[in-house]
DNA sequence: AACTATTTATAAGA
DNA sequence: TTCTTATAAATAGTT
């Protein structure tokens, strides 16, 4: 545009190229600026230099998301937005139904009984007293079924030992002491297995024991087994 | 530029300005794409006018969404992503903690009881035990306020029968039959607050009732409370 | 980065 | 809007 003209095509020559580039895009840039404030417009211009380099222009007062939001919302353009607003839901929702499960476990718990109706409280000490029986009916369960298997395993060791004295008792040698020490810690494991006639009781007339009793001897319990 | 300098400020003739704009728009963008044309570059324009109308340039063979992610990542900054990734852990987050309330409720009610170890297990149950409990107390103390209530309402309601009774007596008239047969109405209220001893004892040796026989008792009460 | 001859953009008017 | 045109501004090539 001066000193000659020039035909608008690539320019073959890099340093020329990078030259004309940093001018004309000031030029631009101003052209910009200008347009901005003359006519009251908002402008965003990004560049990309052919070496990756970027350059942005962007109006005073314009964050350039703003003027992205607007852009798509003219041309109706999912750039990212229509995701954006839709996890923007479902996040809301997540929260709410969070929300709603807190205070469900927090009723559960005895918290915020206030916001419950006469029924709402009715229904909830059914509903937790349900829950209670299965679970002790569940720690039963659990409970009787370890002692089932360490009865078998009793058994077992039993019957080996008694193989082994019969082993011992016709051979007639006089091994035999060493083997008595075993048998006390035998006895102590009838002893535990003998505990759940205790659990058995609770099971069938589980609405009989206090809460602290009931609760006591599920420790005892536990506390064998361990 | 011609005819006269102009100073670069806000056009205020809107006619003008509009002119102005549409001028300038078409002249920066044909200076857009030199640049693009001459230096091998990428070129995004965005503008809006004071009217709120939009116009975009592109250079050819660049998409406005690959030039923003371009964008984004050479400055990293955050247009959206990060934002969008930070939802996007957050939803994550929410979802992780909805399932664990899910599953902290759906154990206090006695499913998936088999994902828990044995000291949980009794935890859950002693931890159940105890919030039935509040929820009981809950119970019992908004029935017999509830009761209260309807005593002290009772109470008036006899207090005045008396003295009209008295006044009737005192004037030696005979209209007393009609009153009887209020007087029954009256008895039948005092025994629905003579109920609640029931539920006191209910409240001291809350762990000697069943389950069931609590529960229906409860649901008396509130039949004859409605 | 500065200069400047020339091209280009454009303000005002039609 | 578009065209015209006098003039301001931009800039290619040079230093």
């Amino acid at each position: 545009m001066a000193r000659g003209k020039i035909q608008i095509k690539r320019i073959e020559n890099s340093t020329n190229r990078q030259v004309t580039y940093s001018k004309r895009r000031s030029g631009l840039f101003k052209k910009a600026n200008e347009l901005t404030v003359l006519c009251d417009a908002k402008v965003s211009i990004i560049m990309l230099s052919s070496t990756g380099k970027l350059h942005e222009y962007i109006s005073p007062s314009v964050a350039t998301k703003q003027l992205f939001d607007q852009y798509q919302k003219t041309l109706g353009i999912d750039l990212w937005s229509s995701r954006y607003e839709k996890m923007q839901e479902h996040l809301k929702k997540l929260k709410h139904v969070n929300r709603n499960l807190r205070r469900e476990i927090r009723q559960r718990m005895g918290e915020s009984l206030n916001e419950l109706s006469y029924e709402d409280l009715h229904g909830l000490e059914l509903d937790v007293e349900t829950s209670l029986k299965i679970i002790r009916d569940r720690n039963y369960k659990v409970i009787s079924n370890q002692i089932a298997t360490y009865k078998k395993k009793l058994r077992n060791v039993e019957e080996i030992h008694r193989s082994l004295i019969h082993e011992f008792d016709a051979i007639g040698e006089d091994s035999h002491y060493g083997l008595v020490d075993n048998e006390g810690d035998y006895d102590s494991v009838l002893a535990y297995s003998n505990g759940d006639h205790g659990i058995l009781a609770l099971r069938l007339q589980p609405n009989h024991h206090s809460l602290h009793a009931g609760a006591g001897l599920d420790l005892t319990t536990y506390a064998l087994l361990e």
